[in-house]
RNA sequence: GGAGAGGUGGCAGAGUGGUCUAUUGCGACGGUCUUGAAAACCGUAGGGGGUUCACGCCCUCCGGGGGUUCGAAUCCCUCCCUCUCCGCCA
C-alpha cells in the first residue's frame, strides 16, 4: 500500500516508478480522489466542531433547568444534522474509493533494480559451484523417483487430482530430513527464531501481506471463510500486525516449516509433470521485520542464509536480481536463487528473497518506535524461501543420481536420514 | 455445537445519555529533597487524521463496523475476540 501523502508530495516520482513496472501514470487520479476526500473532511470537521460546541451549551442549559434555552439551541443545531450525516457518508465513500484504488497498485522498485520487461531481463549477480560431471545421460527427477518406487503421482491423482504427489520410504523421510536440516541451520547459526503459526488465515491477514484483494484466484478458501496460506510468509509477517514495536528489538527474525497451498490459477500446461509445481508443497521460510535503515543489509543477509543451504548441499546455483517487469506485486527488490537441474538441463527457481519496504507494514499497520523517539514509523518487512523443500528434493535427485538409478544422499543430510548414504530401489 | 458473562489508556480497574478534555491505583518518565538511593511531594504522558512556514487550532479513537440522539464509553443492530459451565474431541 502506498502513502497518499508521499504521492501528493512527489507525483512525478510515483508515476516514474509505475512506468518502470510498465504501468500507466496514476498519481493524477489518486490525488483527485484524495482532494475530494479532504475537501469533504474539512467541511465536515468544521460542522462537527460547531455541533460539539452547541451540544455542550445544550448540556449546560439542561443542567441549569433552562429548558427554553436548550430548545432554542437544539433548533439551531438541527440544521447541522443533515449536513453531518451526509458528510460522514460521503467521507466513508471517498475514503474507500481511495483505499480500493491504492490496494491494487504494486510496490515501486528500488533504484538499483534493473529495468526490464520479463524474466529475460533479469540479471545474474553471482554463481556458485559447477554442474556435476556425469558419464551417463541424467534423468529427470520424476523418472528417478518413480524408478525408485518411492514417488507416486498416479495414486496421488486418484486421491486428489493433478498436481499432487505421494512420497514413500526414503523419499518421505528425505522431505523431513531437509526440513530439519534447514531449520537447524537457520535457528542454530543464523539466529532465526523457530515459529509455529496457523496455516489458515483471515482475509484481513491476507490483505496485510498483499495476497488480497488482487490474487484471490491463486488461493484456496475454506468453507469457514479462511484462506490456506500459499507461503509461511503470510502467517509470519502478520505476527507483527497492529503493533508498535520497540526499535531496539529489531530486527526480528523468524523461520517456519509449513505446507503451502497454491491454486496455480493460470499455470495450466506449465510444469505439469513432476514436483516442480504442485498445489501442496512444503517450504522453510525466513521472515525479517526491520527498521527502514536495516532493511537493505538484512536483504543481503537473508539471501546469503538461503544460499548457504545450497552450498552445504553442494548444489550448483546462480543468484539473479529480478528486473522491474518480473517482480512480485509487493516487492521492491527480489533476488531469486536458481538451482541447476541436470535432468532438466536448466536452472530453476528454488528460492525467492524479497524486501517490501513499508508496503506490507502499511497494510498490516505494523509500526516501530525508538525508546527515546516521539515519532512512530512503519517497519520494513522481508521474506525468503530457504528453501522450497520439494524443489530441493528435485535438485538432490537430479544432481546426486547415479548411473544405476540410485541416488547418493548429501553428507550433511545423512545424520537426518538415520545414516543412510544411498537410496536404492528396494 | 448449547447456555451465560465480558472486551475501557503500558497494566489493573471505575464510569450505564450532558464540562468525560475518561475517576482511581500500579508502573513509566521528568523534577524537588538526598553524598547516592529509597520514601514523600510536584509535574508529564497514547494512536490516527485535517489545517498551518511555525507556535497552534480542530476532527477522530473506550474490540471492529453501522445506527438512534442536539449530544454515546454509556442505548440499539451486526461482526470479531476472551472467559465460565455443558457437550464433543486429536
Amino acid at each position: 500500500m502506498h502513502d497518499i501523502k508521499a504521492i501528493r508530495d512527489n507525483p512525478a516520482d510515483f508515476d516514474a516508478g509505475l512506468a518502470r513496472r510498465g504501468l500507466d501514470a496514476m498519481s493524477a487520479s489518486l490525488i483527485k480522489l484524495d482532494e475530494a476526500k479532504r475537501d469533504t473532511m474539512q467541511k465536515l470537521q468544521e460542522a462537527q466542531s460547531r455541533r460539539n460546541v452547541l451540544s455542550k451549551e445544550i448540556g449546560a442549559a439542561m443542567g441549569k433547568k433552562d429548558v427554553a434555552l436548550a430548545e432554542k439551541l437544539k433548533a439551531d443545531v438541527a440544521g447541522l444534522k443533515d449536513f453531518i450525516t451526509t458528510g460522514e457518508e460521503q467521507e466513508r465513500v471517498q475514503t474507500k474509493a481511495l483505499l480500493d484504488a491504492l490496494a491494487v497498485i504494486p510496490n515501486i522498485p528500488m533504484a538499483d533494480v534493473p529495468d526490464g520487461k520479463d524474466e529475460h531481463d533479469n540479471v545474474e549477480v553471482r554463481i556458485w559451484g559447477q554442474k556435476p560431471g556425469m558419464n551417463f545421460e541424467p534423468q529427470q527427477h520424476f523418472d528417478i523417483g518413480e524408478g525408485l518406487g518411492l514417488m507416486d503421482f498416479e495414486i496421488a491423482s486418484k486421491l486428489s487430482g493433478a498436481r499432487f504427489v505421494v512420497l514413500k520410504g526414503a523419499l518421505a523421510r528425505l522431505e523431513r530430513a531437509l526440513a530439519q536440516f534447514m531449520l537447524d541451520l537457520h535457528t542454530g547459526e543464523f539466529g532465526y527464531s523457530e515459529t509455529y503459526a496457523p496455516y489458515m488465515l483471515r482475509a484481513e491477514a491476507m490483505f496485510g501481506v498483499g495476497q488480497l484483494p488482487k490474487f484471490e484466484a491463486d488461493l484456496f478458501k475454506t468453507n469457514s471463510g479462511h484462506y490456506l496460506i500459499p507461503t509461511a510468509e503470510a502467517s509470519l509477517t502478520n505476527l507483527v500486525r497492529e503493533q508498535i514495536l520497540d526499535e531496539a528489538k529489531l530486527p526480528i527474525r523468524m523461520t517456519a516449516y509449513t505446507p503451502c497451498f497454491r491454486a496455480e490459477a493460470g499455470a495450466a500446461g506449465r510444469d505439469t509433470r513432476g514436483m516442480i509445481r504442485q498445489h501442496q508443497f512444503s517450504k522453510v521460510e525466513l521472515v525479517s521485520i526491520t527498521t527502514p535503515e536495516q532493511a537493505d543489509a538484512e536483504h543481503e543477509r537473508m539471501t546469503n542464509c538461503a544460499e548457504e543451504v545450497l552450498k552445504r548441499l553442494n548444489l550448483h546455483y546462480r543468484t539473479i536480481v529480478l528486473c522491474t517487469g518480473d517482480m512480485g506485486f509487493g516487492s521492491r527488490k527480489t533476488y531469486d536463487i536458481e538451482v541447476w537441474l541436470p535432468g532438466q538441463k536448466a536452472y530453476r527457481e528454488i528460492s525467492s528473497c524479497s524486501q517490501f519496504g513499508d508496503f506490507q507494514a502499511r497494510r498490516m499497520d505494523a509500526r516501530c518506535k525508538a525508546a527515546d523517539g516521539k515519532q512512530t514509523r512503519y517497519v520494513h518487512t522481508l521474506n525468503g524461501s530457504a528453501l522450497a523443500i520439494g524443489r530441493t528434493m528435485v535438485a538432490i535427485l537430479e544432481n546426486y543420481q547415479n548411473g544405476d538409478g540410485s541416488v547418493t544422499i548429501p553428507e550433511v543430510l545423512r545424520p537426518y536420514m538415520g545414516g543412510l548414504s544411498v537410496i536404492k530401489r528396494t
